[in-house]
DNA sequence: CTTGACCCTGAAGTTATGTTTAGGGTCTAG
DNA sequence: CTAGACCCTAAACATAACTTCAGGGTCAAG
């Protein structure tokens, strides 16, 4: 229940203060009461609400999606279905980008191996495999 | 040798009119002659550079790193071992990104398995999850 | 009472890769 | 000769998630 300043939950929370001020501007932590002098008053929940979106991050969610998580938890009508909605959701995104990434992958490795990495410009295998058709 | 306009260039190569004159501005086609009218005029070997831009995206490349390849493929001084350092960079940060992606789906597959889905909010595992320390 | 650390606001900047908009010429088929 | 497709430029907009900047109060220690 201690009182913190916009710092102390920064530090407490492994992010900076621009970033918590930033994380109210997006509603993503409700607004602060504030002390005489204008400093915003912080509690506990708010370094816990400020990890939560730390982790989610961790995990993917993009600002917006996390709005959402909080916005759920809420919520008096939503379902714990509804947030592993969003986690299956963001799952196949992960998985898709996976699948892309790993294409990548191969390619490059094709690429890397065709050449040996002697001889001039002139006939390089990556530069000929990019330019052909 | 056919002069083509801007618009044909686009057309053969799969990209927008404007992506093409973007990629002009940021140096990575030379600037074209132009008509008496104003109207840029290129040749083959553009569609081809545009498309050479095209592929090296697909495999990751962003356009400064092909600017770079471009800038290599027309020094007389680069070598081969050149193109496969920055491949092989490339494909280091692919291989990361993946490493960093499965990281993240197997922490989404275990908050996803954790709930049945049932339930109401009150003890999701999900949220529980993200809320832990 | 001053100095340094900390807090405030609002606006602009950052990065990447284009897209969109506004306003205006050009070319060609009918 | 006119409509529609195509071309030109410069500048603003878009996205994400902050960071940086400019200018200015507040607080605690010595």
């Amino acid at each position: 229940m201690a009182n913190l300043n916009i710092g102390a939950v920064a530090a407490q929370s492994g992010v900076t203060v621009e970033a918590i001020r930033f994380y109210e501007k997006q509603k993503l932590i409700p607004e602060a009461p504030r002390s005489t002098s204008g400093y915003r008053q912080y509690s506990d929940e708010t370094v816990k609400r400020v990890q939560f979106i730390q982790k989610a991050k961790d995990v993917g969610f993009s600002l917006k999606e996390i709005q959402s998580l909080l916005t759920l938890e809420a919520s008096s009508e939503a379902s714990c279905a509804d947030v592993k909605a969003q986690a299956l959701a963001k799952l196949a995104e992960v998985s898709a980008r996976l699948r892309e990434l790993r294409k990548i992958q191969r390619a490059l490795k094709t690429l890397v191996e065709r050449c040996d990495g002697s001889g001039p410009l002139t006939d390089c295998p990556i530069l000929d495999a990019l330019n052909a058709n």
